[in-house]
DNA sequence: CTTTTTACTGCTCAAATGAGCAGTATGAGA
DNA sequence: TCTCATACTGCTCATTTGAGCAGTAAAAAG
């Protein structure tokens, strides 16, 4: 019996309680910590119904040991890869490299095996303002995630300066000459790529669903 | 002085031992617990080393809390919004919503700021086959992330069970009546919704530079 | 009505823990 | 040489903490 989700209410809120708090980075908290949260008078009320989401398998502890307390679910994961932060620009500033942190106006978090690359110091998200890519289905709203150093390569997406702003572009070679070009017939023009400072080439992309 | 790197080769092992205990989700080690690990005969040590990581800002700890050493560094981090794991499979089965953590041939892990909802239990990941739905900018080996369960509404994009593999289409109703269309002008028929199994709506979408 | 489960109060106790004192030793710098 | 910082040993002590006993109360189940 007993399999795991038969929680009473006051079992899910206890543990409830006790995943906001390692949520946020703190140690588990005390059987008295739980007790003064909700108000018990005694620690052993905490200290029951910690027992019974042991015996559910809900939690797992080291006996005796202050503090112990974790999620079941947490330990059992797989191990999904590495969780990175990609700072998130509304547009880049044209100095570029320094106290990029500061100014990031939020942050990407991504697994690096579903963005497909490992991120450096220089990687960094944009948001896509325009339609100048929809020709690559790119299309406003998006977020690109983007390298900045590599020399781009023929055919690749790149993030230009432009008027101040970032632009999307497709770096092309044409008699050896490098150009950016606008993926979207309205405006098809091409601009030789020494008159632009490029910031990064594409790497990834993350679309939410619009309603 | 001593602003935060000056530490000496001792204090930085103690550190690193203590990072090493939280990576792995144990509570964070006792001072005993450290003078054992680094075989001193007295906590003393342990707890001098770690009032001296304290001091010189590479620790923080809240004073008489058992365990609640934590590393400055990852306290300071604006704290992204909480990262979730939204199993991903290659194609659908039929039967739908019991063992589904079992199948998944991976994981998507993202903030939910970032993919703008907050997944539940019916909320997965699906990579894209074929270009059905180029014209919504989905393209082949895009990942979706799709919720199981709501009903959809007319221009949504869904998942569908059609010969035993889920495709992308646009729900749309016709004469108040729900069909499914592929968004290619190549293959772009009506198909009556219920002839379909509608596994999930398109929430949002990820996808990775190809080279 | 009786039993069981859940949910507590009030209390005790031993072990775990953070904190710290006095003292030793070693090496670097002045 | 003297001083200072680092790095410990051995010890004590007040708190914190997990663990648990005895008893109460209410609601659900039989």
């Amino acid at each position: 019996m007993s399999s795991m989700r038969e929680l009473s209410q006051q079992q899910a809120a206890v543990r409830e309680f006790i995943a906001s708090q390692l949520a946020l980075g703190r140690p588990s908290p005390s059987h008295r910590e739980i007790a003064s949260h909700f108000g018990f008078a005694s620690s052993y009320a905490a200290g029951c119904h910690v027992r019974t989401l042991l015996r559910k398998g809900a939690l797992v502890a080291e006996p005796g040991k202050a503090r112990s307390l974790r999620l079941a679910e947490m330990l059992k994961t797989p191990r999904r890869s590495a969780v990175v932060d990609i700072p998130l620009f509304g547009s880049i500033p044209a100095g570029f490299g320094q106290d990029r942190e500061q100014e990031a106006e939020g942050c990407v978090s991504v697994d690096i095996h579903t963005i497909g690359f490992q991120p450096t110091r220089h990687t960094f998200a944009l948001r896509v303002v325009g339609d100048s890519m929809i020709g690559r289905h790119i299309c406003e709203g998006d977020i690109v995630i983007l390298e900045h150093g590599p020399e781009p390569r023929h055919g690749q997406i790149v993030a230009a300066l432009m008027d101040r702003k970032s632009t999307l572009k497709t770096f092309v070679l044409k008699n050896n000459k490098p150009f950016l070009k606008a993926e979207n017939p309205k405006y098809a023009d091409l601009i030789p790529a020494e008159e632009l400072m490029i910031q990064g080439v594409f790497r990834a992309l993350i679309r939410k669903a619009r309603e």
